[in-house]
DNA sequence: AAAAATTTAAAGTCTACACAAATTGGATAT
DNA sequence: ATATCCAATTTGTGTAGACTTTAAATTTTT
């Protein structure tokens, strides 16, 4: 048989599977009939049905595993997903005009503390690049940012003052694994006299590792302007 | 043909073109050979290719369009996914004890500011539940939650002197909108009292915002104990 | 009993093919 | 030149069927 317009979609299986768990027909912890009985129910191929459980899988919805057949998830592990805009592309989102300004660019060796952040050796050369993001003339985000020397060489050869290091970085070398984090830090005499802000205020702060196979690359510190919100929609 | 050891899999194709993603081979911007060439080249079928270029435009590398082809993302928009996980299970992950404490809990009137923020008449009712979350004996979280009582009329019969009020709405409505922001806010007297930090401190803070079909359901505030970061790794 | 080997049920993935839907780009008409 | 229409291309999604892998359940052995 072939698709007509009557055919069931992997997404109208998604939609049924999700109003079913919702109003509790299939309670927390349930087992699901296996692909073969939803295929018939459905009246449409097992292939249908896996893709659609795959991706409620996907979302957080559902459990799956071979043998033991698909449940449904009793604390449902909804995940969020932040989309990591650029700051140029978030400044520009919000209806400000983006500028962009180098502080400082120097050759250091890596401090201790990055040392251990970085698993690096002590010492290591790094390059160390602080800069500014504004919006429109308001400032949008301090960044603290160290390139591993080792890791990207070119980076001795890179001039900060026109492009972030985020976007050259981003041009330049490729990276595979990430980590992210979030946290309300206080403004020291440095980062509020960048941010305009009172020493001591709340800022809101992200810390980014990034990683080329194993290789650690770079390690960023951002600061962001009083009264930022990081928001997303699920 | 069948599926042998040797069979070229979806997966195998992910890995080669991310790998030519990365080595610049195909760079920013630049358009893939077309699936059916694709296939072609890896040997299997066109199938089997769609997979794996679906999930690398999922997760944010590709971008694809009907007979416009499929592309690189020149600013690969890398998606962070932050699992929300619920209080008591971050704090079990960190080793610590869970535990829950009431602070209070009444039938209020919308206050003008929620009332905006959830799209509600004025006045309308809600019931107002504030309580802590403890790791051990160490403040973990202070909560501040308004549930909308029209939206969820069994919460005039709930007891949250034993359950806290996302446990309970977890397992007593489901929902199918949040909105989820973080931001760095300052400890008032109220805040630094629960979380035991000087007033003025700054506190990681998340608001949640949970919709029912169109419907909103609750809003919540959470104030995280000093030093609290979120972290993700991708 | 406990441990090891075997069976078996379920999801995971692939082949091979077909039709559907969107959108681009060119042809045609105004 | 501009607007409209049409054909071609590319991805999107479905059917039908088979083999593969994992792990739960059962049986056999120790």
């Amino acid at each position: 048989m072939t698709q007509t317009s009557e055919t069931t979609s992997y997404k109208d299986i998604k939609r049924t599977v999700l109003s079913r768990i919702r109003s509790g027909d299939w309670g927390p912890d349930s087992l699901l009939p296996n692909e073969q009985d939803l295929a018939a129910e459905f009246s449409c191929t097992r292939t249908t049905v896996n893709r659609a459980l795959r991706e409620l899988a996907d979302e957080g919805y559902l459990e799956r595993r071979r043998k033991a057949g698909t449940r449904v998830l009793s604390a449902p592990q909804r995940q969020a997903r932040f989309t990591i805009p650029m700051v140029r592309d978030e400044v520009e989102a919000l209806g400000g005009t983006y500028r962009y300004a180098l502080v400082s660019s120097a050759r250091e060796n890596a401090p201790d503390w990055l040392a251990a952040r970085l698993a690096l050796r002590t010492g290591q050369p790094v390059m160390h690049v602080r800069c500014m993001h504004f919006s429109g003339n308001t400032p949008f985000q301090y960044e603290d940012r160290w390139i591993v020397v080792d890791s990207v060489p070119q980076v001795m050869q890179a001039d900060f003052s026109q492009i972030g290091p985020n976007e050259w970085l981003i041009q330049t070398v490729p990276f595979t694994n990430v980590e992210l984090t979030f946290l309300a830090s206080r403004a020291d005499a440095m980062v509020a006299g960048f941010l305009d802000v009172p020493e001591g205020e709340p800022v809101f702060t992200g810390e980014r590792i990034t990683w080329l196979e194993g290789q650690p690359v770079t390690f960023a510190k951002m600061y962001f302007a009083a009264g930022y919100r990081m928001t997303t929609q699920f």
